[in-house]
DNA sequence: GTCTATAGCCGGATAGAC
DNA sequence: GTCTATCCGGCTATAGAC
C-alpha cells in the first residue's frame, strides 16, 4: 500500500509518491516526466499509461500534501498550537507548502472535500467565524510565504512578529463600545 | 525621458518600460527576450548590448514596480487607507504585484533603498513597531495573494475579512492586565 | 505496461558580419 | 547597436513495436 491509500493500482500510488519526493526535494520545477520516470526505473512515455498528463500527477501530489498538512493540524488544540504546527510544516516542506498554497488550485482534479478538510482545524479554532478564519489564514500564510521567500530582513525576529499577530487575533469579542 | 528616470541611456529605459508592459499584461512568463525585442522593433540578440542577461532586465522592472507601489502608498494616511491602496494596486496589477512580492528578491541587482522605501509608509502607520509592521504586512500580503490565486471560496466576503483583520491590528496597546 | 524514436515547441544566449 | 545564423538545452507528449 502506498501513502495515497485509495483503491488505485499499486503503480499509480508509486508514481504519486515518487512525484511527491521530487517536489519535496527540488521544488515544482523538479517534477518532470523524465525525472519521474527515472526515479521509478522506467521511461517517461510509460507514465502516460497511468496518467493522462503531468497535471494529473501534480494534482494528486497536491491532494496528498493537503491531507498530510491536515493531519498535522488536527493534533493542535489552541490557535497558537495550530499556528506553530502550520509554520513547522511549511518550514519542513517548503516546496510542498508552496505547491499546495500558491498559484491556482486544480480543483476539478482534486478529490472532493480535501480542501475543506485542510481548513477545518482553523475554522474550528476560531469558533466558526469565517471572517476571522480567513483573516488568520491570510496572516499565517503571509508570514510563512514571506519567510520562505526570504523577504524579511535577516535580523527580523519572526517569532516575535508571530506572537504580535496571534495576540491581535486572540481577543475576539471584548470590544469596549465604539464602532 | 522614460518612467525610470535615471541617467541611463534612453534605450535601456525603453527596454525596461516595455518589459514592464509585457509582465503587466501577461505575467512573468510573458517576459521573454524574443517578445521583448519584438515589442521594441528589434531582435532579441540586440538586447544583450544593453543588458547582460534577462535577470538584469527583470530586476529593473521589479525596482520600477516597487517605486510605483511606494508612490501609491505614500498618499495614504491611516492604516485602513494604506490597506485599501495596497489591495487596489495588487488587483490592478496582479502580475507586477506577484513579481515584486513573490519568490526570491534579486537584492544585489536592486538600487539601494528601493525596498525600504516601499516599506516605509507601513512602518510609519504603525508607529515604528516593527513586529506590528511585519504582522500587518503578512496579513495584507496573505489576503492579497490568496485572492489573486483564487484560494478563497467565490462567495467569501473579502471586504469583511479585511475589516476583521484590520480591526484586530488597529488596537495596539490597551491590554487589560493578564499575559 | 514497457520500450525506442521522435515530433514539436519554446527558451536563453553567443558568434561574427555590418 | 543592430542584424542573421545558430547552438544548446529543456520540456510535454505521441506513434508504434514488443
Amino acid at each position: 500500500m502506498s501513502v495515497t491509500g485509495a483503491g488505485v493500482s499499486e503503480r499509480t500510488g508509486q508514481i504519486v509518491d515518487a512525484a511527491r519526493v521530487l517536489i519535496d526535494e527540488g521544488g515544482s520545477a523538479a517534477l518532470t516526466m523524465r525525472a519521474l520516470g527515472e526515479r521509478l526505473g522506467i521511461r517517461a512515455p510509460s507514465l502516460y499509461k497511468h496518467f493522462p498528463d503531468k497535471g494529473a500527477v501534480e494534482a494528486q501530489v497536491i491532494a496528498l500534501a493537503l491531507r498530510e498538512l491536515a493531519s498535522e493540524l488536527e493534533r493542535a488544540g489552541s490557535l497558537d498550537a495550530l499556528a506553530s504546527a502550520y509554520r513547522a510544516y511549511a518550514l519542513e516542506h517548503p516546496h510542498l507548502y508552496r505547491l499546495m498554497n500558491s498559484g491556482p488550485l486544480p480543483r476539478h482534479l482534486l478529490p472532493a472535500g480535501v480542501e475543506d478538510a485542510a481548513a477545518l482545524p482553523l475554522v474550528r479554532a476560531v469558533g466558526g467565524d469565517m471572517d476571522r478564519a480567513r483573516a488568520v489564514w491570510a496572516f499565517a500564510h503571509g508570514m510563512v510565504i514571506l519567510e520562505l521567500d526570504g523577504r524579511f530582513p535577516p535580523d527580523a525576529d519572526l517569532d516575535s512578529a508571530w506572537r504580535t499577530g496571534l495576540k491581535a487575533f486572540a481577543v475576539p469579542a471584548r470590544r469596549r463600545s465604539g464602532a
